[in-house]
DNA sequence: CCGACCATGTAATATGTTACATGATTGT
DNA sequence: ACAATCATGTAACATATTACATGGTCGG
């Protein structure tokens, strides 16, 4: 269903078209969601014929021909709805974890490259991250800027707000996720260093930390 | 691939039946990996022709029939060079945080019952996380001490540590959602109260948290 | 004897990935 | 002319969800 709900939120701020849609979504560049545009073409057409879009032909230069999106009354109504319900909560899927935990199988040096990859992920992630919120914040995203068009200014507080409280939200998991693996790494060479080194029973995680800067 | 190898991943503990594994995967509780019984049999039955794991038919009481399978060497080996990869990240997808920045269609107080039911979904997150991590540190998880079992006193402080890393680090995530959603609510009331408040720029989220204790 | 749980499957549907396929436009 | 990018699709395959389907065991 979120994919359906991905597009109209999109196609809620200004009319697109599918290949704009696969702009943001193709590798999910920056954005909670991500669909090829393998998926893309074919929901498109799907939520025409449901009423919720309509797509008017252009033609860029002599031939190429293009289908430009808007979100219908119907389509709007059915966004409204959608944002309005109760959150729900898939069953949580983490590979990564997965992996990890099963790792002692593995040698400790396949762990700290696992952990290091882990951490550079997340650094680019941030960096990704942190780069949009600012253009947000400093009114120079396009996109944004053209959702706020026309709202009222209790409106665009509330569209920043709601847009800095999920893009910082991010930013700060990905920071935890730096954070978790550089103390990973640390205490994996302590283990290594002393193998059975003072024996007490291990700590958890989040008191044994010395080094969060938070 | 992850359900193969969360199935591997068991079965190199002890052996079990597609039941056990169900239980564990079913909903997904406690756990990292997720899958309904309708998806292990048939990568069960799919391991086994692949010659990853051995199923044995047994009888439990009169006429009831299980398989419970173990883990092979061809099987070991693959969970090992799995376990040796470096982590692949998949598109992020987060269908919560779509319909926040999109919830600015919907009112203020959705967007409250929606931050609120996230806070109260990682609460009952953590504290099952903390109940197994505790069980696990003090020695009484009884998959895990099955693991230890017929190992060094080297490996295992690896199985222990990862364990521990990899569940303190998903309480941790619990933690910083539930201080988010808190932070969330915080904002959305100064929001509601002065409409426009202080009218300055907008803070990003990490500066502008009061209230970490952590 | 009955309800909770053990135990295993299939089918239909939905969603997501990778590959195959085609052609136009724009800037250098 | 050539490469990068614009633009749209289909097909095959992999993965995940929900519903349908069946029967046994165990404890009260």
């Amino acid at each position: 269903m979120a994919l359906r709900y991905a597009i109209l939120g999109y196609l809620s701020t200004a009319p697109g078209s599918g290949y704009d849609l696969s702009q943001q979504l193709d590798g999910g560049l920056g954005w909670f969601w991500s669909a090829s545009h393998s998926q893309i073409y074919p929901e498109l057409r799907r939520l025409e014929s449901a009423g919720l879009i309509v797509g008017s032909p252009m033609t860029v230069g002599e031939k190429l021909e293009k289908r430009v999106y808007s979100i219908t009354e119907d389509g709007f109504a059915e966004l409204i709805a959608w944002a309005s319900q109760l959150p729900i909560y898939r069953p949580n899927r983490d590979p990564e974890r997965l992996q990890l935990i099963f790792s002692d199988v593995a040698g400790v040096d396949e762990i700290r490259r696992h952990l290091l990859a882990h951490r550079e992920h997340f650094e680019r992630r941030r960096d990704q991250l942190r780069g949009t919120l600012d253009r947000m914040l400093a009114r120079r995203h396009e996109r944004i800027e053209r959702r706020l068009e026309g709202r009222s200014e209790a409106q665009q507080q509330l569209t920043l707000l709601l847009r800095d409280l999920a893009y910082s939200g991010d930013i700060e998991r990905a920071e935890h996720e730096i954070a978790w693996a550089q103390d990973a790494l640390a205490r994996l060479d302590e283990y290594e260093r002393g193998a059975a080194a003072p024996s007490g029973p291990t700590r958890r995680g989040s008191r044994a930390r010395p080094s969060r800067a938070h």
